[in-house]
DNA sequence: ACCGTTCCCGGAACCGTTCCCGAAAAAAAG
DNA sequence: CTTTTTTTCGGGAACGGTTCCGGGAACGGT
């Protein structure tokens, strides 16, 4: 195995010192024409490359990015993952995953491996069993910039992406309204976060604009997850008053309810109608195709990335924090088009 | 922001060397317990942590695991990147994700990179537009180890991870004879990949195991891609000679020619029967049910990471390397139960 | 009282790079 | 032919650790 070659041994078979190599690579203005030259031509034919670690060291920059998520699996997060990385890749960083697995203890931990390892920046999407922040605010505090996206901390100043979750929600109940449902139930995520307490606050909205009545059974909380979705399915259909329609808080879940449903035997839309929330690439082939409210996975993850680079890369902390709202775009489906079948 | 703790820092605070905090910190035997205790005491107060990066550059060792992957949205290759974070994490090592979006410079660069950041060791699942795999076998020789999974290249001599291909697909196309299908067709993969020659082959053997026809038209080639699967699906079900089967080399072509078979008003598995490979999860909610041939890629990811880090820390280069050939599993559903329908 | 050990610890080199500072040689100015 | 300026380069410190080497003090044995 060839030891890599460095600037010493540049210099060793040229005769100069190290410093004048350095300053020969680096286009120094103090290096004679001549010098540069012989310097540079070496280089290129022993293939030297610099070290990046030495760099680090000297300015505590790693060019690196921290990102955790819940789980890597999710098709969500993967293609925000994948979002970072372009972005990361164009800018000449890299990209350091964790996954927290919905758990506090292990975000902490990830969080201290972000911070010993020296990460430029931390791009996050919180745990939902996770209550306090602190941990985030002290990696701040340490100089590490943060952008949350998607589930986001309202304890945290700083940068974030979202989307309209609100509205989101808000627009998919008046669809099922419109459709023609009025027992509309809603499976919520984990009240921990954001996301899940404001598409819970859209659904009461529409329906209390239009009239319909909020009741405490047709609520429920579930995890964002495809087995807890069934569980929850099972539970609403149980009821001695059922739900002609159930929005879901996600894609998964609603996935969740969509084996539920069929393996009860009920039609979709007719006996009851069904919206998730993500748009998933699967949402469209499920059978019926499922109604979502979608959103820009891809780009949330790009954008998260373009604002820490920029956190990082502007030495002054700026004077205010921006969150940037993304749009969501209602895709109706079969699932819920009640008024058609 | 508070410059993190050195060594150096404690060392003036007690009056000591370095060399002695180093020691002490390390559990040394030749410092004295009392100076240890005042070290380990006042290391605790100031939450010292020592810096990595200086220890890569001692080392030449960075506790990083590198992973390409065509796309990391590929739910195939996250949950396999799942796998791998898992492992890695619990040996305190981290990774760095890097995609080659199916493109041969890409991948070069990736490698590149990988290289000049000295990383301990490499993932990877080859690009499909890979012809040569030279930058691997450098990548090698600089030292750096590599474990191929799934998308393996057999110009390069290391351990791999891979799932029985062939077989897998033996028992995909016997299971459509079964099922009283006699014109089957398979949309492969790229021809570059072995993955999509032993998938292939196994189709044939099974086909002429049972002594039904192998025909050039009712086999056609694709990228791994839900847009591909549908183009094909339209290509075959144009033949003179329509198919009674399709056969996808992935469930993502799978899901294409699902969508594509329903717009053209198939009824599957009646008219035509399907089947896939990977079993994605979604898959069992398409309607009809995929049947498909599943690969437990997350253990994969973990099998890869465990081969990788057995790589890295035996300083030795093995005797022989080690193919691990895990093993498929037929999951039959509707799409292909011809006899019940 | 002398010598060999053992116990603790400090100094310095090293990993690969940048950069400040000073200095020799060359060029320009007097 | 000095003096000053410019050009060009080398030496060393620094980043944060580890480790080799050497040395003073205490201790035991004769």
């Amino acid at each position: 195995m060839p030891a890599s070659v460095t600037i010493k041994e540049i210099a060793r078979q040229l005769g100069v010192s190290k410093s004048t190599v350095s300053r020969a690579l680096r286009d120094s203005s103090e290096i004679s024409q001549e010098t540069k030259d012989r310097v540079l031509e070496l280089a290129r034919q022993l293939n030297y490359s610099p070290n990046p670690i030495a760099l680090s060291l000297l300015n505590n920059r790693t060019h690196t990015l921290g990102i955790i998520v819940p789980e890597i699996a999710n098709p969500f997060f993967s293609t925000a993952i994948g979002g970072v990385e372009d972005i990361a890749y164009s800018r000449g960083y890299h990209v350091m995953i964790y996954q927290s697995h919905e758990s506090y203890e292990r975000e902490l931990i990830d969080v201290q491996h972000i911070a010993t390892r020296r990460a430029d920046g931390l791009i996050v999407s919180v745990s939902s069993q996770s209550e306090k922040h602190d941990h985030f605010v002290e990696l701040q505090e340490k100089g590490i910039p943060i952008v949350f996206f998607d589930r986001v901390s309202d304890a945290v100043q700083t940068h974030k992406v979202i989307v309209d979750d609100y509205k989101g929600a808000y627009d998919a109940t008046e669809h099922l309204i419109k459709e023609g449902s009025r027992r509309i139930a809603h499976i919520a995520g984990p009240p921990n976060l954001s996301i899940s307490r404001n598409r819970l606050q859209g659904y009461r909205d529409a329906l209390q604009k239009h009239g319909l009545p909020f009741r405490d059974e047709w609520v429920v909380a579930s995890e964002y997850s495809q087995s807890e979705g069934t569980e929850r399915a099972y539970q609403l259909m149980a009821l001695r008053e059922r739900p002609d329609a159930i929005f879901a808080a996600s894609d998964r879940i609603a996935m969740g309810v969509h084996w539920a449903l069929r393996q009860l035997g009920y039609r979709m839309p007719e006996d009851i109608a069904l919206m998730g929330f993500s748009d998933l690439s699967i949402s469209a082939l499920l059978d019926p195709p499922l109604s979502s409210v979608a959103q820009p996975s891809f780009e949330m993850g790009q954008q998260a990335a373009e604002l820490l680079l920029e956190l990082i890369e502007s030495k002054s902390t700026p004077a205010s924090f921006e969150t940037r709202v993304l749009k969501t775009n209602l895709v109706i489906r079969r699932s819920s088009m009640k008024n058609i079948s």
